[in-house]
DNA sequence: TGTACATCAGTGAACGCGCGTTCACTGATGTAC
DNA sequence: TGTACATCAGTGAACGCGCGTTCACTGATGTAC
């Protein structure tokens, strides 16, 4: 019904149910970076999709089976978003930086990237919801490892470029926190973050 | 009734209350902890303490606020035992990076410290428990930037000490990730950190 | 090409359950006389 | 010191509500003949 309605619809059906799978994992990805993963419900995500959660059972085993998918999802995206920020810019390291660790991304759970928005809930989630974010954490660090430069420290490409990763984490979570009370904290400690990670990671 | 099958209680009542009340404080900040805040309700908070939730309303007026009072709470504790960590040994900052980057604090999270903890869901509770959160991050901050060495980072000690809270705040919380998929990345996270950090705080 | 039928994405009512909060009540505390 | 009474921490039933999941059913898709 609905989808005469919607349009001229030739070679509906598997189209439109993939579709609707995907509207199902971005809303889920979006609400669940917004609220928390134990914030929002199925109804919720299931209507922000324009679908009842019945479809959501046709779709996904679970809850956790739709998480899973979002988490990946929504790391690939980020991931995307990440080597494509680099563009003409001089130094790649600076963009990737500028990227992750900007009032931009602060303030925009939403569009942000899931693991920032997530990682002190992930670790409760079941075990899929883990295995995505950690292996788009893999992903992400192997990525910044590529573009890194020379540094003052005593430390490898790798090291750098997992703490690197880590600190952007809690420092993008830290600044969400700090932001309605302290706002001065929040942009001193993604100022901060920024420029001595660009050190760490010796940007040039 | 309780109070008298209990013991003596001599000089019962306000003691007792102010013990209940302390008890309902312990147990919600080491099952938000451990389950996150979205994760336990106030009937598993209040039969944890030995009360029912009524006493919980009695003591508190939501559970908002008792989640104010257990992350501040539990962030004092937390700073305590930071500052307690040093001992005698030789370089305060080795023995915090010790307490703070460790398995030890990776896999007991209804022990550890409530920042790694809630980290990224804190900033969607009330205000009341951001400001604590908050209020407990700053505090612990200016302990470690007491205590940092020289570095050969361009960046001042408050800048380092910044750092170094936002790295393993983001460091905990990923190994905590990684720990079921990939134990040894888990590993290899915190190590990493503790050795960077060390670097950068100017351990000696 | 036209008809009969199997498939299956999606609907919406219903399930048991736990949530945060309220409230009438209990009974010991501790004060007023 | 002994009695009457106000206080208030704590109890436990009840509130409306949203949770994740199930299931009988619908109806368009797309295939078999």
């Amino acid at each position: 019904m609905t989808a005469n309605i919607a349009g001229l619809d030739m070679k509906v059906t598997k189209e439109k149910a993939a579709k609707n799978r995907q509207a199902l994992v971005d809303a889920a990805s979006r609400l669940f970076r917004a609220k928390g993963m134990d914030g929002v419900g199925v109804a919720e995500i299931s209507k922000a999709a324009g679908l009842t959660h019945g479809a959501l059972y046709a779709q996904f085993a679970s809850k956790d089976a739709l998480a899973a998918a979002a988490m990946s999802a929504g790391l690939e995206r980020s991931l995307k978003a990440l080597t494509g920020s680099a563009g003409e810019r001089p130094s790649a390291l600076g963009a990737y930086l500028d990227f992750l660790i900007s009032t931009r991304q602060r303030d925009n759970l939403s569009t942000g990237c899931p693991m920032t928005a997530s990682a002190s809930e992930v670790s409760r989630q079941d075990e899929s919801v883990c295995a995505s974010f950690v292996a788009g954490f893999e992903a992400m660090a192997r990525e910044i490892e590529a573009v890194l430069g020379p540094s003052a420290l005593e430390a490898t490409a790798r090291q750098r470029a997992l703490l690197i990763m880590a600190a952007h984490i809690g420092t993008v979570a830290v600044a969400r926190a700090a932001f309605k009370s302290e706002p001065a904290l929040s942009d001193e400690l993604i100022e901060t973050a920024r420029q001595l990670l660009g050190q760490i990671g010796g940007e040039g």
